[in-house]
DNA sequence: CATGAAAATTTAAGTCA
DNA sequence: TGACTTAAATTTTCATG
């Protein structure tokens, strides 16, 4: 699906608030109402919006700690069961598979350590897992909603005025390691 | 704040879907729209509603990759010297300070694993940065909406019923690394 | 003190040119 | 796409247990 800028500025603007009005959107995008809520009903339909949500302060919830869990599998694990093992965990709010020495890295939010205790417990007893490796967050610094870019990429525009070397300084390369 | 059985639930109801109507979240939860849009009103004066957000397809606007960066700082480097740092940073979707090795942990993402490169360059280049560690994410397993809790957490409860023992079992600790 | 039911106002949803 | 029309939701006010 294509996406031109209005529809990028209309949904800017729903991540940014999803209770705006379609008249306010339309304002700031310089659409009419039925206009936008057009196009809304069509990157919706499109799946480019998956839906809306309230933002919530997890400590107002109770959730005062969050950590990360790397997961390490034995050679033949598939992603679809770590998946499965994972998604039985309602402390998990977030895995993915990734490149490196893990093989999974798992974000969980939970009630206090004691907590995050148990469920790497619950979660080094999956069969496939070999070990785990956690981090307990200290202080949260940056933490936006899914999606909330300040400007769309156009993989094309690059950063060419603000970086003109297209490889990385061989000086600076030594200084990042990219595992994987 | 206190935040009873009701207030959880339609919160609840609000992570799942922000687009409801008072009077449906009043049916799922047993309130009157206006005691729903009273609850709702209060819970967002109290700072445990932040706001309401689209959930958007990360792919569909073009960031089609992400990967997680640990940065090792200098030894007096401030957490807020970082969340400046990493705040500079369109790509960052979210940030620690966690325990471990690293001193804090970089969500990033970007258009293609060229333009991860690019972003952790940028990262390296902060005078507080000694090296950093990346990882690639190779699919996404689980992605929840921040506060998107199956049921409210309520640290007294623990899981009593389900996990017996109050420590951990000794032979199942040694599986398990916190690091930090 | 919070609730539910009323009213008045605003917004959404659908139709047309 | 924008303007118009109808239906629905939000917001406010008020009475009740």
């Amino acid at each position: 699906m294509e996406l031109d800028r209005l529809d990028r500025d209309i949904i800017a603007a729903l991540v940014d608030d999803a209770r705006q009005t379609y008249a306010e959107i339309g304002h700031r995008v310089g659409l009419s109402a039925s206009a936008v809520k057009r196009r809304v009903d069509r990157l919706r339909e499109a799946g480019a919006i998956t839906g809306f949500s309230a933002r919530v302060a997890p400590q107002a919830l109770g959730w005062t700690t969050e950590a990360y869990v790397e997961l390490f599998c034995q050679g033949k694990t598939k992603p679809s069961d770590i998946a499965l093992a994972v998604a039985k965990c309602p402390e998990v709010v977030a895995a993915a598979t990734i490149t490196g020495e893990a093989d999974a890295l798992v974000h969980i939010r939970a009630t206090d350590v004691r907590h995050v205790e148990r469920v790497i417990e619950r979660l080094a007893a999956e069969a496939f897992v070999v070990r785990t490796k956690s981090s307990i967050v200290l202080s949260r610094l940056v933490d936006l909603p899914p999606g909330a870019v300040p400007d769309a990429p156009l993989p094309g525009r690059a950063e060419a005025g603000s970086d003109p070397f297209a490889g990385p300084v061989p000086d600076e390369r030594n200084r990042t390691q990219v595992v994987g």
